[in-house]
DNA sequence: AGAGGTACCTGGCAGC
DNA sequence: TGCTGCCAGGTACCTC
């Protein structure tokens, strides 16, 4: 489900219900999920008073005093506000109870997402460090794009999803971004001029900015921790159009396959 | 080092 | 109706 607009659109809905409130409990229904969910959350994150609400890359960062519950949403992860009491549904794993009436509740079918917990510096988490620089922060530039794509013969989809060189662009917004700069996802990384990869740099940050505007994206099942769906699927040029004409130039929009993942782009602008 | 493939897991949908 | 196969917004880890 969720990329960086998705994962930021949460973390904005949670963040009043969340912030200097007290965690009454913690329910973990299922402690399977992409990595066994720690058996010190209960005990050591119960009681505390949240401080912050972060995100780094798709990874939500809820701090207290005692340490910081991670969370990441996988593939079909979503965290909802809800009133304390409310009935849990099949793959709804885990509940922070709070002093004010509510929960948090994490839904997740695929199971491919985490709750972590840390007591030291979330950010040299072994999953957070080594993340490349977050895309709407000025470490993501064209110099520094240009450095990564030197001799890559990775194709520049591929490389633009590698959370090693820049987080949160997913599949949805890669493609979307390679549209708005006129490359072609196939394009070797390592052969893209200078000029054009400072469009690709724009092209990134421009949509996953409008994105996060638009509450992001909903396909089949996002929703903003209050219900509602994001909004940016009305703007998307070409992921999901395989068929459509072509906003731009009236081209058929293709699909093909990169790296087993669906890749859309539009053969009349993109080269 | 870089590139490619596989694995994790469930649900929805098309096609037979 | 029910089966099968394929597809899905992520990312770690394996091999060559």
């Amino acid at each position: 489900m969720p990329e960086l607009p998705e994962v930021e659109t949460t973390r904005k809905g949670i963040l009043p219900h969340l912030l200097n409130h007290r965690i009454q409990g913690v329910t973990v229904r299922n402690r399977q999920l992409r990595w066994p969910v720690p058996r010190q959350l209960e005990k050591q994150f119960q009681g505390q008073t949240i401080t912050a609400v972060e995100r780094r890359a798709k990874y939500l960062l809820i701090r207290t005093a005692n340490g910081t519950l991670i969370l990441h949403l996988g593939m079909s992860g979503s965290l909802r506000i809800l009133p304390e009491g409310t009935s849990p549904q099949v793959h709804d794993h885990l509940d922070i109870v709070l002093d004010n009436g509510m929960l948090l509740r994490l839904r997740d079918p695929r199971r491919f997402g985490a709750a972590l917990w840390t007591r030291a510096d979330p950010l040299s988490h072994p999953r957070l460090q080594g993340l490349g620089p977050e895309p709407l922060g000025n470490d993501f530039n064209v110099d520094y794009l240009a450095e990564k794509c030197r001799g890559r013969k990775q194709s520049i989809k591929q490389l633009i999803m590698d959370s090693h060189i820049v987080v949160g662009v997913g599949n949805i917004y890669a493609s979307e971004a390679l549209f708005l700069a006129g490359i072609h996802p196939a394009c070797a990384a390592g052969k893209i001029s200078h000029a054009r990869l400072a469009k690709l740099v724009e092209a990134v940050r421009d949509v996953l900015a409008q994105a996060i505007r638009e509450g992001g994206t909903t396909l089949r099942d996002f929703q903003q921790s209050d219900g509602t769906p994001g909004y940016f699927k009305q703007s998307l040029n070409v992921y999901g159009r395989a068929g459509e004409a072509c906003n731009r130039c009236g081209r058929m929009i293709k699909q093909v396959k990169q790296g087993q993942r669906s890749t859309y782009y539009c053969p009349g602008c993109q080269h």
